[in-house]
DNA sequence: GCCGCGGCGGCAACGGGTTGCCATGTATTG
DNA sequence: CAATACATGGCAACCCGTTGCCGCCGCGGC
């Protein structure tokens, strides 16, 4: 009965559409398009015979006059990095809203990876969300010379940004570290191709000069717990009361690997983190953080993008720069009084066996 | 110098080439889709030309004729479980190897969403990974019967499926529990949509029936930490001295949850999650789980798709399965032997303040 | 010298919509 | 009732490659 069962394969066009509706293509285009240019009875008969049919309209085809594909790249430094993921759904959701497909790519935390997929990907997009770049600003420029692009955690002269205030966030640790009577914090680098990694240290020694903290920098490490526990063994060598990761996932690691070798954190060492990812909460002890708003981040980001493409100009001035707090648990205590006791443990380096291996 | 800077948005296409290099459009477009086609030395002089003018082909334009868009959508069920994070690298990967393109769709745990997102791109893209789709089985074989699908972590008639060896991880997870001494483990359920927890159940109602060790389920509850949580209340008015969680977020949450009320994990009950995410590794106590080769199964997954794409039938006959793992950490152990210190932490139901809040 | 064949390039017809412009018919206005 | 405006629909060109087919040319074989 229903005839509208055609040979697989044989996608149904508009022709088909205007044969049976009596129209002729283009009016059926119309309806769909712009259903204020056509006689709203003939519409709804189009639209009839389309539904019984089962046109769908090819976005391809669509795009090749329109140059509109209705899709929108975002592009990560890194899908393992559970931050990412509430940006991504803060993206998503302002991109659905919109009635805009968002594209995900993973640059894998390579600058050619990611150069790669984005050129690969450019011409099929009406816009890009550039989360954590790793990429050069020149070559973010080159790209944003092409097509509609906002930056997210990083700040670029003529392109549209959104970052968080870092500043503050790192200021407010500091602060709280100063409180709890920390003299010294350690910072511990991330990448050097991330922005947020720069800024970060440098409001760290801003903060310090005004609040009278000594700070010094070790690093860079890769930003994953394996690099955090890379980043204790260095930490060991070079002794401190208080370290401010790069991120969490380094922060975890730092306290693992510190725990590993006897250390007590925060009764030895108080450690902060930066993000507020979930598994801030579940590490023992619970992780001191700078949270970002993730989800507002991606939200923000692409609804400027949108309204770039819609043909804004993008508000290339000063960049959109989104409030930041500090989540205090369990990582961070006054800073242990009894040198004596703060070091022992540590210089004896008697390495603790970890828990439980991976036993298959 | 440069006569490559044209006005931006005028793209420059087969037809510039063309003039510049004196041939006609259609040679410009065989020197690059079938050089052999043409001779040598004229696609060397149309590809110094291209390179010289900016030419970059098309690929909407491509797609219209050739039907190929060299993209692929990989469809999952919940960006912000990290659990995909891993299946969707190898799923990168591996088309990255085949030179497509990956579209991540985050079904965000909605049979409509996915649904809806699915719909959208299925005409863009030349195959689709479902990864632990939330669809009804009728609606992947409609999707199926337009577009070649893989489906992953799900069992499904006529259509290729790649599955991990459920039924074997929850054998070993309960032989583990029994050799510990527990007669009886509960089972807490995750989604009903979800195709591996009706599995996983199902299998270890046959594995408690070959070892004689009694099962029940409770739930279902969502698939989250916070599910899990409230989980651990339910728990606690039914107790049990071992559970198996439908995966680690929701183990974790149980964990968190039985902790917070005063009962030890796992002194009084063992938890066994499933998948192996980074945070079982971090949690305390580390979380015992059934481990999935979570890269290899979305590389898998995509390399099949690609040769489903390439024109093979794809063999929809036994779904190919992937062998899982038992990872023993410490949140299991020997069923506590005095049922009077088993119980009493937890009838009490002392509400112990759980870790501190977050402060801003 | 004639024929056949292979290499190479061009023509033109797509693929599936979109849109500027024109033709027609009807409603509005003076 | 003529003149003008507007609503509606069709024609045809266009977007940018791809590809079937044909023609031209040079070469080797008989």
């Amino acid at each position: 009965m229903p005839d509208h069962i055609r040979p697989p394969g044989q996608r149904v066009t508009i022709y088909d559409v205007a044969l049976e509706a009596d129209v002729s293509p283009s009016t059926v285009s119309r309806a769909f398009s712009r259903p204020s240019r056509v006689n709203s009875e003939t519409a709804e008969r189009i639209r009839q015979v389309a539904e019984r049919l089962g046109y769908r309209t090819n976005p391809l085809a669509r795009a090749l006059t329109t140059s509109r594909t209705q899709m929108i790249a975002l592009v990560i430094a890194d899908i393992t990095n559970p931050v990412y993921a509430e940006i991504v759904r803060g993206a998503q959701d302002a991109a659905t809203d919109g009635e805009y497909t968002t594209v995900l790519i993973d640059a894998q935390e390579s600058d050619r990876l990611e150069r790669a997929a984005v050129e690969r990907t450019m011409s099929t997009v009406d816009g890009i969300v550039l989360a954590s770049s790793r990429m050069s600003d020149s070559a973010i420029r080159m790209v944003a010379k092409q097509r509609p692009v906002v930056v997210l955690n990083r700040a670029l002269a003529d392109v549209p940004c959104v970052v968080t205030d870092d500043p503050r966030g790192v200021r407010r640790a500091a602060e709280h570290l100063g409180e709890l009577g920390h003299d010294h914090i350690t910072y511990v680098a991330g990448p050097q191709a991330s922005w947020p990694n720069g800024i970060r240290w440098r409001s760290l020694l801003e903060a310090g000069m005004e609040l009278e903290i000594k700070v010094r920098q070790i690093g860079p490490f890769s930003p994953t717990m394996a690099g955090g526990e890379r980043a204790a063994q260095e930490l060991s060598a070079r002794p401190a009361t208080a370290v401010l990761a790069f991120n969490d996932q380094m922060a975890i690691g730092i306290i693992r690997g510190l725990s590993r070798m006897g250390v007590n954190v925060p009764g030895d060492v108080s450690v902060v983190g930066f993000d507020n990812i979930l598994a801030a909460d579940i590490v023992t002890p619970g992780l001191t953080t700078v949270a970002a708003p993730l989800y507002a981040e991606g939200s923000a980001a692409t609804r400027h993008l949108l309204t770039m493409i819609d043909g804004s100009p993008g508000h290339t001035g000063r960049p959109m720069v989104l409030p930041v707090r500090l989540v205090v648990r369990d990582s961070t205590a006054a800073r242990n009084p009894d040198p004596g006791r703060a070091r022992p443990a540590w210089v004896r380096q008697r390495p603790v066996p970890g828990p439980a291996a991976h036993r298959p």
